[in-house]
DNA sequence: AACCGCTACAACCGCCGGGCA
DNA sequence: ATGCCCGGCGGTTGTAGCGGT
């Protein structure tokens, strides 16, 4: 309580950003790498809030976004993961390298909600179009559930996604969206949708001019971003980043940590996966999930605890 | 041609949790 | 052990663009 704002609102600018605004920030990232947003309007003469510069990185500038043009495979996988993890769009994203929490978000609300809801009135089951089953309510579980309910609602997220996964593939039987790495980093300057906005094209630019600096041989982006955050403070982390790089994944692995659904636990566990990571080595990101959600290894006994999530109808009805 | 409503998405706001001194 | 700082997250709002009347 009594915290003071993150910025003088009063010097602060608000709105849409500008192309220069974006490149000023940009060249700052550049050369610092993504973190310790504090210094960011300072450093950069931006006269924004610190946490609109990090916003603006994560949700737009960052290399490696796809924008626009959700495929049907994303769009299962986003009514899946929203039937098993409720709003935790981080953790949604997480599952989806190339989109950001905000992203999925805005699609949700846009498209897919309206689309479960068409559904639901229609053909009865299928789930409840608002929030979905496990959507509002389920949401809810994470500030109010305790300790141990939430371990056991992390064990049954494990479970229940990995059948999800199994489901949404089978439903589709195109092999699932290959993701290479350098693909999605040039998709983000070239394969946006021509019905972006004419700004768009510009943040494409920028990320196009990004690649040379993100690429894996320079690792300039990286090693300055890791730098920075280890140095300083881990920063820049998107939970998105959890199944982005092997490194990652096995670092969730071998800590016993399973990429969890619930963001806050995923982010913790990354915290050195970076946005750059995010953006230098972007795996075959449904390989991961795939190998993940579908090792047999992981989690067993925790059948009986699938109603505790509810999820949605039948998902192939959804499509 | 003008107006109106809808849609999509960028951006903001407030709260929360982790890390550190 | 405690308080502060900072970044992350989810909900909400604002607005530009588009289509229909």
């Amino acid at each position: 309580m009594g915290r003071p704002p993150c910025c003088v609102k009063a010097e602060v600018k608000k709105g849409p950003w500008t192309p220069e605004e974006d490149l000023m920030l940009v060249a700052y990232i550049q050369e610092h790498g993504p973190g310790n947003w504090r210094a960011v309007p300072t450093n950069t003469g931006l006269m924004r809030c610190s946490k609109s510069c990090r916003l603006r990185w994560t949700n737009y500038l960052r290399p490696g976004i796809k924008r626009g043009n959700f495929s049907e495979q994303e769009e299962k996988l986003i009514v899946h993961l929203q039937a098993l993890l409720g709003n935790r769009w981080a953790a949604i994203a997480s599952y989806l390298p190339e989109r950001t929490d905000n992203d999925i978000k805005n699609y949700w609300n846009t498209h897919l909600k309206k689309k479960l809801k068409k559904m639901s009135a229609g053909g009865g089951e299928g789930g409840d179009g608002e929030g979905g089953g496990a959507g509002g309510g389920e949401v809810k579980t994470r500030a109010v559930a305790p300790k141990g309910q939430w371990e056991r609602r992390l064990q049954t997220d494990i479970h229940t996604a990995r059948q999800a996964l199994r489901d949404a593939l089978s439903l589709d039987p195109s092999p699932p969206p290959a993701k290479p790495a350098l693909e999605s980093v040039s998709s983000a300057a070239g394969a946006a949708p021509s019905s972006q906005a004419a700004y768009a094209s510009s943040a494409e630019n920028i990320a196009r001019l990004l690649e040379g600096w993100m690429r894996p041989g320079g690792d300039a982006g990286c090693g300055a971003a890791r730098k920075t955050t280890t140095a300083t403070t881990p920063s820049g982390s998107r939970s998105s980043a959890s199944v982005l790089s092997g490194e990652a994944a096995s670092a969730s692995h071998s800590g016993g940590t399973a990429p969890t659904p619930d963001g806050s636990t995923v982010t913790s566990k990354t915290k050195d996966e970076t946005a750059c990571g995010a953006v230098a080595a972007p795996p075959p990101a449904f390989s991961m999930l795939e190998s993940w959600l579908l090792d047999d290894g992981m989690g067993h006994g925790e059948a009986g605890l699938m109603d505790v999530v509810v999820p949605l109808g039948d998902p192939s009805e959804f499509f």
